[in-house]
DNA sequence: TGACTCCTCAGACGAGTCGTCTTAGACTTC
DNA sequence: GAAGTCTAAGACGACTCGTCTGAGGAGTCA
């Protein structure tokens, strides 16, 4: 039932960003944090982006209260999941590997990730010797 | 100069697949190996995609002879870096780092893949060893 | 020479998406 | 009951994407 999952656009996430860092809002908390302004016409716009992430069902809605509360209902992590397997099954016939590999052999990585994949595969490495 | 670098779509992608796969072709043989069918409105079709991918810069065109021969300019390995760059850029603020995490604590990964997975961290903890 | 075929090129189409905005009506509060 | 705030529904303009049409050039061959 429903459109599986739909990816989120830039406009929808940086609500979902607010969201994930300042936790369950109401329109209003999230026209301030995301727009820093106010207005009837970013309140709609506000609105139907959480009307749309609802039926991506990446946002959960409480409609009990007067005002509803809003709060996303799909973590940071999961998201990402999302998109490294959409990028994995249009150009890696939906294997994972690729993307490892490409990661690991450290095309694009900085200095500074090089870094971090090592202290990564080192403390995964002494998490499967045991 | 030009549009820096834009997301190649599906369609596109799939021009692009022939031609990783079976190396420079004109646009009647991308024709027979995308559609499998002939026609003048498909002829049109994969030539405004390549068109397309011109600009993307994508694929280059050799004008030299009668008919036009056209070859990928970028390797798949290449995309896959470039979305997986645009992931960590709207998802994790640039760093790679998040990506992978995911992949290697495992989250969305297959038995297969793991196996995989861990061969390839024993190999780069080998290299990196010595 | 003229008909035919195959090609390139430019442009336009219909459908869909995305961010934005307007409006109408319901509810609360004083 | 007037003012303010909320929800809900819908429409907008701009853009993208896959597809298709048509004009014109170049080659072939009877």
């Amino acid at each position: 039932m429903g459109d599986l999952q739909q990816d989120v656009t830039e406009a929808e996430l940086a609500v979902l960003q607010a969201l994930w860092d300042s936790g369950p809002s109401t329109i209003r908390q999230l026209v301030d944090r995301v727009y820093g302004q106010s207005g009837t016409s970013v309140y709609a716009t506000v609105q139907k982006l959480l009307e749309r992430l609802e039926t991506k069902r990446c946002v959960a809605r409480d409609r009990s209260g007067a005002v509803h509360m809003f709060r996303a209902a799909v973590h940071r992590d999961e998201l990402i999941g999302r998109r490294l397997r959409a990028v994995a099954d249009s150009l890696c016939g939906g294997s994972m590997t690729p993307l490892l590999t490409h990661l690991v052999e450290g095309k694009g990585l900085s200095a500074k990730e090089q870094r971090e994949l090592r202290a990564l595969i080192e403390r995964l490495d002494g998490r499967k010797r045991k």
